[in-house]
DNA sequence: TTCTGAATTTAGGCTTGACTAATTATATTT
DNA sequence: AAATATAATTAGTCAAGCCTAAATTCAGAA
């Protein structure tokens, strides 16, 4: 049986999903940060959580809160319906890749698993949305990321976008602009070592990118 | 500046217009039925709904409550919201008319209006949903409605079915199961006064409805 | 007109999930 | 190793919105 949870405690798994997709602990201040939550309001609704029936948090005090496999379910059926519905908007919708990530995110809480079937299946199951995350799959397993940091390559390295990990609209908005989306090419030309600037040519032109950028925007090495 | 309500006050709101539809103000207990919220709750929101600032109810005690404008133009927002979403649902993803509601119900509260106009414009701005009901227009009016009911018909009248208002999704799946669905043309065969009981054609073929059913049927008298 | 039952309202309580302020742990310096 | 800064937790509040139980008001019947 599967008890529906809160949209807050939706929110609350999606972001200690995220912050722990590095194999560490999600932080109360990080998660804070991330929820625009204060701390204090974070350490109970954590409690809270690791205290339920079947926990969906393994806490320590003092100690920062992982997803127990309950709890990593049901923020994989979160992150899979945001994602989809992310790439659902940009395909019937006209929406930008800029655009959608608002809507998803109060969308996310509030469809049946018949939508999710039907949406899912009207795209074509797709494996990414339209920033090409990964799309967690229907038996609720994300599947493995192989892409590389474009932030991690040097001068004459080069390779395909695969994914753009921003909800900056802005940025999101810039980098169309300039062709960075994904499946386009790019070549490193330059890179420099004092701070961590890249050179790269898109199409003919090139830029020069901050870390804050590159960091953010991922590729399948060519 | 408008002020987005809660999901609460919106069920509130929407099913105020829908009890006042008819003239006159809906009382305490008929909206808790229809909200499945106990009448000493309901009468605790009312208030607070009549007291704020622009005041969405006008309320005296005892008397049952109707919408002010301001309250109305919120109620007409969240009933555009559903029936748009409803024919959407229908006609992009291939729900039946019966599978639509309770969806709809749970996205009516959170689309933005961007995501409104959109859905609009790609059904073409329709003015009936997939059942019938008239969708209130951008600028927040209730078309007319120009409607008769199955049940005020009598013996060899004929008209063309309009509207079916009804959330039941086992009586809609029967309506449509035996063809009474929006145009189809309907004749009155017979009238039974003792029970109120319609005999009907329908595409050759007749059957017997009660005063259940035929109060639910709207139609364009032909 | 008075009575009775239904409808409504009041009173008081509970849960969820947020907040601030104050306290305690942990980490970082010196 | 002590002092301090940062992070986390506790304690106590608050607003929404629901609930039950106990009045109260109204409307129709006697």
């Amino acid at each position: 049986m599967k008890k529906s949870s809160t949209q807050s405690v939706q929110d609350y798994l999606k972001r200690i999903y995220e912050l722990t997709e590095n194999g560490s602990p999600a932080s109360t201040n990080d998660l804070a940060r991330e929820l625009n939550i204060k701390p204090a309001s974070v350490t109970g609704m954590i409690q809270k959580l690791a205290a339920e029936k079947p926990a969906l948090l393994e806490y320590q005090k003092h100690q920062g809160v992982t997803l127990t496999p309950t709890g990593k379910r049901a923020a994989l059926e979160v992150i899979r319906h945001h994602r989809l519905l992310e790439t659902w908007l940009v395909q019937t919708l006209g929406y930008a890749w800029d655009e959608v990530h608002e809507e998803a995110e109060r969308l996310e809480h509030v469809i049946s698993e018949d939508f999710e079937r039907r949406i899912a299946a009207a795209l074509g199951h797709p494996l990414r949305d339209p920033h090409g995350e990964l799309i967690p799959t229907a038996d609720l397993k994300m599947p493995a990321d192989k892409s590389t940091s474009l932030s991690a390559l040097r001068k004459k390295q080069a390779g395909r976008i695969l994914c753009v990990k921003s909800a900056d609209a802005d940025l999101l908005r810039h980098l169309n602009e300039i062709g960075l989306t994904p499946n386009t090419m790019i070549e490193v030309i330059d890179y420099s070592p004092f701070d961590h600037n890249l050179t790269i040519k898109v199409e003919k032109k090139t830029y020069v990118l901050g870390l804050s950028i590159t960091s953010k925007i991922f590729l399948e090495i060519a």
